[in-house]
DNA sequence: AAAATACGTCGGAAAATGTTGACATGTCGG
DNA sequence: CCGACATGTCAACATTTTCCGACGTATTTT
């Protein structure tokens, strides 16, 4: 599995924002724009990478496009987090490395 | 705490790359660098960011410099991540979600 | 002490990414 | 049907990031 897409979308500010915005519920693009102070274009474009990305869903109702968040893909993030989050978290691991360093 | 700098640090592959490396020990910037198709310099400048994110921590030895893993940083992203992977994994969430949508 | 080695850094080229305004498409209300 | 809306896309420009080779410094080696 290739977390490449995942880690290039949340590179950037807007997107994570984005991201976190859906976490409270969906929205159209033309109100997720407004939170931002950037064109609709931009705003859209962000939008676009996340679709690609698989982060988030995008449903046509009338005029509007209503995005939701699609979490799924953020499993790779943690799954490419979990080998770090045993290293730092153990002590064991930590001293492991000191002794290895230092030989 | 922003987590713009970790971010931004493992949005890009070779420094994702360099990460996992470490992982299995400390190694010098010239070893490091060998594992990829870049010049020297190219991998210095990628070292130098991740050490500015706080994930590298550089050591001299002699005419050398011994890169070793500073994994706490990456807490900062398992933090972000944390409120979505409630929302992925349960399904009382998703359903909520869907509620939300049809009204 | 000269040559070789291991590095970081810097200037500029090249590539990638982000931003905008103009435009095209489809939709809604009158 | 017509004008206002909502939105994606595109070409052009702006900004940022990446990359390289040249250089400087410090450290071993011979």
């Amino acid at each position: 599995m290739n977390a490449e897409p995942v880690f290039s979308a949340l590179s950037h500010p807007v997107r994570r924002k984005v991201i976190s915005l859906l976490l409270a519920g969906s929205k159209t693009a033309g109100s997720l724009a407004e939170e931002f102070e950037l064109s609709r274009s931009a705003v859209s474009e962000h939008l676009g990478i996340l679709r690609q990305a698989g982060l988030v869903r995008e449903v046509k109702s009338g005029r509007e496009r209503i995005y939701s968040l699609h979490a799924e893909p953020l499993a790779q993030l943690r799954d490419w987090l979990a080998p770090y989050e045993t290293y730092w978290k153990s002590n064991l691991a930590r001293l492991a490395q000191q002794l290895e360093d230092e030989q």
